[in-house]
DNA sequence: ATGTTTTATGTTACCGATAACAAAATAATA
DNA sequence: TATTATTTTGTTATCGGTAACATAAAACAT
């Protein structure tokens, strides 16, 4: 391996000029510059970050955890993420927890011990509190991502669950739906719970009783939804509803599945939307009528949130960002039957 | 910042028998280790990796590379190399490049000087070459995933894209179509080109003369496919082919869409199949069918083979595993019009 | 009890880079 | 030309851990 000391004594300088030339000091007189430089180009030297890191406490490393690698809305965010880290100058190490608490534990603890300047952090649940406690105690900045843990109060950036919630669930009413049903997620999550909260308002609002039956907790990337779906399309008739909200796109393409399946149509017997596109492209399978999350600023505004946190150093007060989302009315949703 | 000093003093013993009590090492008194355990739980005391990494010269981090974080076939292989890796204890650090090997040679400098112990690499053209040398160079061990670069060889796992090609074209033969045209990726790419000589052969073989006007080139994730699409379809009467065959999930989408809005109906006027399924759950939209490569398997066992060539350290020769598809049909094909 | 192993712990130097200070070389001024 | 200021370069110590060797303590043998 070629270090500072080999360009040092092929360039006949001291090692701590062949620094001063990597780093681009002032105080250094162009002749050894240029030496310095050729001598560089032909060994090929690349400096050595851990050295580097162990003098200037940061290892330009940054992560971002997220519960489930296979979902778009998911990737999207990492794309953005990514984007913004490598403009800043910083890695981006990827953990996927597959919302479970004890991967994400054991993540987290890696990251630390990886020595990683900051965090971006879709919590798996509630029980995200332990660990995150811990990157407070080593006062690694982190922000959240989609969701807050808020004991735990730290910067964040998530979609607008009230307002998007708000958009689907008028949008349904508009239609002429009373008796609508939302399959959400756990309700360990922060987003869950907004929802959920924007749920009933937006029913009571609109004159309409939130019916129990009609809102089920399930997981947001695995769960029986077919037995779900069967269960409250089994209601009788005068009960069953007429439309299904979904609080994710994997939810709402399971939804679609178990449906199909039972035979009932989409839109004609049963009406159905979710949040986020379920799609690799946006209009491949134009069905769907989704309220789109802007996945790719919430990774892009998240990671310079984090940076900007990273580099102050300060601990400001938290700052939050919510993001609007995009109603996109497509052919799963119509009126009701009579 | 806590470090095996800090533990020593308080546990009256050098830092060097703290050093022994992280690393395990069996001379150790057991009241000793005991004490030291004790201390280094009480301080909250996480290991330094960088200072670690400037003895051992190894970083235990791993980078993938990958073309396109948004296609459902490389986020699957990400998982199945990132759940490798971490049984072994390594860190992944993923890589998007978007098939731009400007990208790409920008990312793997950016990854050396992060000191990686070993890349995963999905190249995205030939002019990878160059960048891929460096590494070489700098004796970074690599595994090529589901593309190589012949002019440098290494280790590799790809699916096996003369098997897999003929299957589809023999499904579409058995059907009875004999215009088959071929949405290839850019002849940059090494699995682009088997499969091209996969599909010419498999034709001849039947007794099918390739049409040039046929096959064409495109791009793998951009490209402007209703153009093609159109094009295609506009050849007069007896001349426009009765399937297509897409070379990868993102070609196989664009192209349904492309059809639907030509008004063309799949699979009646045009059969349709692709290599890899579009989707975040299996069987959501079981419309397409397919050609599954076993991506999971791909990014879990290219990280095996990655993590024992680093490990093993040996200059032995290159070991290359083909994995095979799995044939899925479904109602995007059918018998052509007569 | 004394010497010899064996086991357990400590010392020193080093990994590659840099911060802080020291010294040399050059330029500016009297 | 001597003196001071300025620019440029070098020295030394340090970051947190570990390898290699040295030493002390305990266990065993004579």
């Amino acid at each position: 391996m070629v270090t500072i000391y080999d360009i040092a004594k092929r360039a006949n300088v001291s090692p701590m000029t062949v620094s001063r030339v990597i780093n681009k000091s002032p105080l250094i007189k162009e002749s050894t510059r240029l030496k310095v430089e050729e001598v560089i180009r032909e060994l090929d030297y690349v400096p050595n970050k851990q050295a580097r890191s162990l003098t200037s406490k940061e290892t330009r490393l940054v992560a971002l955890v997220i519960p489930d690698i296979s979902n778009p809305f998911f990737t999207n965010i990492a794309r953005g993420a990514e984007d913004k880290a490598l403009q800043l100058g910083y890695h981006l190490i990827l953990g996927n927890t597959d919302e479970n608490p004890d991967k994400e534990s054991q993540y987290i603890g890696m990251l630390m011990s990886a020595g990683v300047d900051g965090v971006l952090l879709v919590p798996s649940g509630e029980a995200s509190a332990g660990h995150v406690k811990k990157l407070v105690k080593r006062s690694i900045p982190f922000v959240y991502v989609d969701r807050t843990i808020p004991q735990v109060p730290a910067d964040s950036i998530s979609g607008d669950n009230f307002q998007t919630t708000r958009q689907l669930v008028q949008h349904l009413i508009a239609l002429g739906h009373r008796k609508i049903a939302f399959i959400n997620g756990p309700s360990s999550l922060s987003n869950v719970r907004e929802r959920d909260q924007a749920f009933r308002e937006t029913l009571q609002l609109a004159g309409i009783e939130p019916n129990p039956a009609y809102m089920i907790e399930t997981h947001f990337k695995q769960d029986n939804f077919d037995e779900i779906i069967a269960k409250l399309v089994s209601l009788q008739q005068g009960e069953r509803p007429t439309a299904i909200l979904a609080a994710n796109n994997f939810i709402g393409v399971n939804t679609l599945r178990a449906l199909r399946t039972l035979q009932i149509r989409v839109p004609e017997e049963m009406a159905v939307t979710c949040f986020d596109d379920p799609d690799i492209i946006p209009d491949y399978n134009p069905f769907l009528t989704v309220a789109k999350q802007p996945a790719y600023d919430m990774g892009f505004l998240g990671m310079q949130l984090l940076i900007e946190r990273i580099q102050s150093g300060a601990p400001a007060s938290t700052r939050k960002i919510v993001l609007p989302s995009e109603l996109i009315i497509r052919s799963s949703t119509g009126k009701p039957q009579e």
